[in-house]
DNA sequence: AAAATATATCGTAATATTGCAATATACAAA
DNA sequence: TTTGTATATTGCAATATTACGATATATTTT
């Protein structure tokens, strides 16, 4: 066990829920919120400004990225990380759907 | 480790992070779209409704709860659960606001 | 080309998460 | 009060995540 059995769920359930594990941990909301706040985006930087090693910064931007979260371009020596807009609207409407429908319940608890 | 240094973050930071974690499986999003989506709420359908054994279920309910995602009341000799309306809140306003700075940004990559 | 700088990858230890059988608890019905 | 029904907890095995030192790779500078 310790495995998601991610093949009883259907295909929207589980790339919402990477996306979503993908933000969710202290270090990545970091680079999120960084990243939003910042005209720089600079891999460096955001190395610098996080309490983290350089391997484990490294390694959350890759799953950021993976996830589809941020994207990279190569600025000749450095990298240049920035938010994918895209992705965040999709959470933002995702849970805007949810909070509409809800709205419309009548509440049981 | 396998420990995330959450005392290098800020409470904020970490809050949302929790939030995220809670809802970051495919079986806890099963969970708040049935919710959502239907007016009961008594747990043994949750539970008929998901792949997965009792205890499991019971287990992300828990985490749910825990998170304030979810909410349950006793209603007899069952359980109700319905979604805590603020925390969806929370999160929408959260991408929202990601969304409004990102679109006000100079692109750079 | 050699040195310096920036980022990624590998390997690994520590911890966390997932899932479930077995069992406990709590209430309802008979 | 016994039986049944609904949900929670415990204990444990399997897998995933987090963090980082060491090292690799790639580009820029000298």
């Amino acid at each position: 066990m310790g495995t998601t059995k991610s093949d009883l769920f259907n295909k929207k359930q589980n790339e919402t829920a990477s996306l979503l594990k993908a933000i969710a941990h202290p270090a990545r909301i970091a680079i999120v919120e960084y990243l939003m706040n910042v005209e720089s985006c600079i891999c460096g930087d955001i190395v610098n400004k996080l309490p983290l090693a350089q391997p484990t910064v490294s390694q959350h931007l890759k799953e950021l990225k993976l996830a589809g979260i941020i994207q990279g371009s190569i600025e000749g020596n450095s990298i240049c990380y920035c938010l994918n807009e895209k992705s965040i609207q999709k959470l933002k409407v995702y849970f805007e759907t949810i909070e509409t429908k809800i709205s419309k319940q009548n509440k049981c608890c």
